[in-house]
DNA sequence: TGGGGTGATATTTTT
DNA sequence: TATCACCCCA
């Protein structure tokens, strides 16, 4: 085990009272955390199951419990509580849903299916989605996440404003959740926090399980977090890991001033800086640090390490972002055929998601293999979705949503009329669809043929509810499969054998997605508890996936954080794009610097930015000036690449010494 | 039921 | 300017 230095061997052995540690990027802070966590248990005796650590996503969450679980080898380990804020409150909430008026098996409500609902409550009847319900949406779940109650938030009279319209909802919204017996993602960290303060009990029990508490990502964390965080953590036996430089989700609530609160809440502060860099050479640190010495800080800091200096940074000028997309993949296929490096090294990292698609072009046609975060995920594909409708529906026969999805999927020859009559009858009951269907006096209001087709979902839907409390989870969502003819319907919508047979596998990982989760945990091994946690999950990790291979990454900055890669393209420095047009009226120019700061941050060895002369912005195209974070880098430390520069590589490109077809014949292993 | 054509409209970032 | 929704037609 590598030895740690002066601070992080601190910064573990801490436990007289509360604790922040500072720490840079590339710091090792996740090595302190999971140090910390095998300490206590090993050296200071606490179980494993009374040590709670909250990490800022799910992967990272992942990535910790089978770090701790390599370094403590305990059969217990997989009592450790490592998680999201969402899943702990999940967790939290579990033995106490009747306190907040829910039940087992409520429905987690993602930002599609809160939409639909807003969509519904501020147009009358409609589904589709409209760019209002979007907005209004995100306003409620900042209010949530401020901790605004729809009693609060504020309401000026016959006012036509965004704002208004979601502060008319608001209550509705919620009455119709806790009416749909759903919460959405916000709900899950607001929820545990309001029954700690209005049930001080309760909290009581909780910290008779938790007795130590660590939170990484502070940085990041909103208000609502942070109650939680200030109501868990009373007694003071907590270490909290962040880093102000690298705040990055202020547009998401994320409020930097959390980590200045600590030491007012805490008047028992310890501070421990990491400053000692182990991840990027020296000059990147040093261009890192020049840039983030203009923003103001909460904890000032110089990261420094003694390994190489490393070559200069350059940057690469193109004409548009085509230009770019090429010069960039260029200068990568070069690096790698010199360097005989794998792709999965690189990383191209970007400012908005509508910057990956002409990466994506260029990459694929000098075929590439690369991962694109934040595309189109796993969880969001069609017969992913269906699948887990169904198991929503299982869960919670009230969930409309739910229902509708799945009712005439695979087909069932439930025609509109039926659905019109069903859900006329359902408002009359003031009940959900399913339940409408159940009711004898639904029978009078369909034809003979209508309500047969009706009731032999619903007869079938009711007997797999039954046996879903008694089988085991994943061998159930396999019958039901079964029972559905899931996969004949996938051969009949697809046009291609292929597409179909690519669809049940991935039905099948979902499978497997089950049976993995049904393994992990200790305490919950409920149907109800296991499909909330799947759902949640699918949220959680929305884009987030792990890169599956020797791939060149492809992400938004946003996406990037936490994550490091040999070699980083940095592109789109331009003003207007980094910093955001935005930034420049709304005072956020500082979290566009962090964000630059934090791209910068995840290159280990070497970095290269690039900007485009003329990019096309909305329709129009525009002339562009680099940005200005790039004048803010030593002018010494970087090394201008102009437009003729570039006939070098493609010269060399032409000459044979990069000969693409031996590249790809190696990569396919000849 | 689906596909193709036309018109309008949006342009950060995500746990 | 590109996509997306919607509408119309087959």
């Amino acid at each position: 085990m590598p030895e740690l230095n002066p601070q992080q061997k601190a910064a573990v052995q801490y436990i007289n009272g509360p604790l922040l540690v500072v720490a840079g990027a590339g710091t090792g802070k996740t090595t302190v955390i999971t140090r910390k966590i095998a300490w206590l248990v090993r050296d200071y005796g606490i179980s494993p199951r009374h040590i709670v650590t909250v990490t800022g996503t799910n992967k990272a969450a992942r990535d910790m419990k089978s770090r701790v679980a390599d370094l403590l080898n305990n059969p217990n380990s997989n009592e450790l509580v490592i998680s999201t804020f969402q899943m702990l409150g999940l967790k939290i909430l579990r033995d106490h849903l009747d306190i907040i008026g829910y039940r087992p098996g409520f429905s987690i409500y993602d930002s599609e299916d809160s939409q639909s609902l807003l969509a519904k409550l501020l147009r009358g009847h409609s589904s589709s989605k409209s760019p209002l319900a979007g907005a209004v949406q995100r306003q409620i779940s900042l209010w949530k996440i401020n901790l605004v109650t729809p009693a609060d938030a504020p309401l000026s009279a016959g006012g036509e404003t965004i704002q208004d319209a979601a502060a008319r909802v608001y209550g509705e919204y919620e009455r119709y959740l806790q009416a749909y017996h759903a919460m959405d993602v916000d709900d899950l960290t607001l929820k545990p926090v309001r029954m700690f303060q209005n049930h001080p009990e309760i909290l009581e029990e909780w910290m008779k399980r938790q007795r130590y508490l660590l939170i990484d990502d502070y940085q990041n964390t909103n208000p609502c977090q942070h109650e939680l965080v200030r109501l868990l953590a009373g007694g003071g036996a907590v270490t909290v890991a962040g880093d102000d430089d690298q705040s990055i989700n202020a547009r998401f609530g994320a409020c930097l001033d959390n980590m200045k609160q600590l030491q007012h809440e805490f008047p028992a502060l310890k501070v421990i800086k990491l400053e000692q860099n182990y991840r990027s050479c020296g000059r990147i640190l040093k261009a890192a640090n020049a840039l983030i010495g203009n923003n103001a800080h909460i904890y000032d800091k110089t990261l420094w390490c003694d390994g190489d200096y490393g070559e200069p940074l350059r940057v690469l000028k193109a004409r548009g972002d085509d230009h770019e997309a090429e010069r960039v993949v260029t200068e990568l296929l070069y690096h790698k055929f010199k360097h005989n490096t794998d792709f999965r090294d690189y990383a191209i990292l970007f400012r908005d998601n509508s910057q990956s698609s002409v990466f994506e072009r260029v990459l694929r046609e000098r075929r590439i293999p690369y991962y694109l975060s934040g595309g189109t995920s796993f969880f969001d594909k069609t017969e992913i979705r269906d699948v887990m409708a169904y198991l929503r529906l299982l869960c919670n026969p009230g969930d409309d949503n739910a229902f509708m999805r799945v009712i005439n999927t695979p087909r069932r020859e439930i025609d509109t009329a039926t659905l019109q009559q069903l859900s006329a009858y359902a408002a009359e009951l003031g009940t959900g669809l399913m339940q409408a269907s159940l009711d004898a006096g639904i029978e009078r209001r369909l034809t003979v043929r209508q309500l047969e087709c009706l009731r032999a979902f619903t007869n079938w839907l009711k007997s797999v509810i039954e046996r879903s409390s008694l089988e085991d989870p994943a061998r159930l969502v396999c019958d039901m499969l079964g029972e559905l003819h899931y996969e004949a319907w996938l051969m009949d919508t697809s046009n291609d054998l292929k597409i179909a047979q690519r669809r049940m596998e991935n039905v099948l990982e979902l499978v497997s997605w089950i049976q993995r989760l049904a393994n992990q945990e200790e305490d919950d091994t409920s149907f109800n508890g296991l499909v909330a946690r799947l759902i949640l999950t699918g949220i959680l990790d929305k884009g987030n996936e792990e890169n599956p291979g020797d791939f060149v990454s492809l992400m938004s900055l946003h996406a990037a954080r936490g994550l490091e890669f040999p070699h980083v393209f940095f592109v789109g420095l331009e003003e207007g794009l980094l910093p955001h047009q935005d930034s420049l009226t709304d005072n956020s120019l500082e979290e566009e610097r962090r964000l630059a700061y934090v791209g910068m941050t995840r290159a280990k060895k070497t970095l290269t930015f690039s900007f485009v002369e003329r990019r096309k912005r909305s329709g129009e195209v525009i002339t562009c000036e680099y940005s200005r974070f790039l004048k803010e880098i030593p002018a010494e430390d970087l090394c201008w690449e102009d437009l003729e520069r570039e006939q070098d590589s493609q010269a060399m490109l032409s000459r044979g010494e990069i000969n693409l077809s031996s590249l790809r014949n190696m990569l396919n292993g000849n």
